[in-house]
DNA sequence: ATAATAACAGTAATCATTATTGTTTTCATT
DNA sequence: AATGAAAACAATAATGATTACTGTTATTAT
């Protein structure tokens, strides 16, 4: 209910994220604004990622590794995790665009999206493998 | 490298978790298991739940609610949230077999699987509903 | 039966995240 | 431009899930 107020810090934190495709986690984001903002606080950089991705103008993603990452890329799109380096990159499939509708007429009760992630090898790591 | 050695702490929690749908947290099988191992330690719930996981004998699942969930299921299948009552069900689909290997054709690295979650309501929380 | 070691219970430590406190900015109104 | 209310800040304490440590007990091979 309380009126957002313009705060540079959080303008700041938003144009990081669109800046970057490698879904940093808020502790980079800190790191990575240090420069620019010398005495930013980390719980100020927590509390604008939840309000921006409360707001939906950024995404909050739960990867699995016990750390919350962040996306600025709030257009639907599917990530992969490479299990060799650990990078997430984002992932352009055609087909799966109705992947809730067809889950949701399988369902007695209602489907209104779905997190996916896919695991593997990322490009650069499928070079010199055997296993 | 250790040889395993029996434990019927660690049985137990298997058993009960194959007994169960609900994918329970590590402090729910805690509490089920307490009446019939009065002095187990939460110490060891967690210590055993991650040595099975890690034998592929159960599943460990984020779902984003900064929880981790077991599942005595490892055999493949979806999962659905519900977002009224927050509880976590199985869900079978037909025609999502082929996933990993139509993302796999669509990328030039190697993908090897997925995680996929599912959310909406599920049928008891979309009866009495008007929003 | 003995010895080696894995697993245990109990508890302390870690780490990401959230809440609190006092100060500084924003911004609408004079 | 000054005033004042509320939002945002920095700094730090608190929380809560998970992991690590310590001394004891149970399992298994000899």
């Amino acid at each position: 209910m309380a009126v957002q107020k313009y705060s540079r810090q959080r303008e700041a934190i938003k144009e990081y994220l669109i800046g970057k495709t490698d879904h940093p986690t808020a502790d980079m984001v800190y790191l990575g604004l240090l420069p620019k903002f010398p005495n930013l606080s980390l719980g100020t950089v927590y509390r604008n990622l939840t309000l921006l991705s409360d707001k939906g103008e950024i995404l909050r993603l739960r990867l699995g590794d016990g750390v919350d990452h962040f996306d600025g890329n709030v257009m639907p799109h599917l990530h992969f995790i490479c299990k060799g380096c650990g990078q997430v990159m984002d992932l352009e499939i055609d087909g799966l665009e109705g992947l809730t509708s067809l889950a949701d007429s399988h369902f007695s009760g209602k489907i209104t999206g779905h997190v996916t992630y896919f695991y593997g090898k990322c490009p650069d790591c499928t070079k010199g493998e055997m296993s």
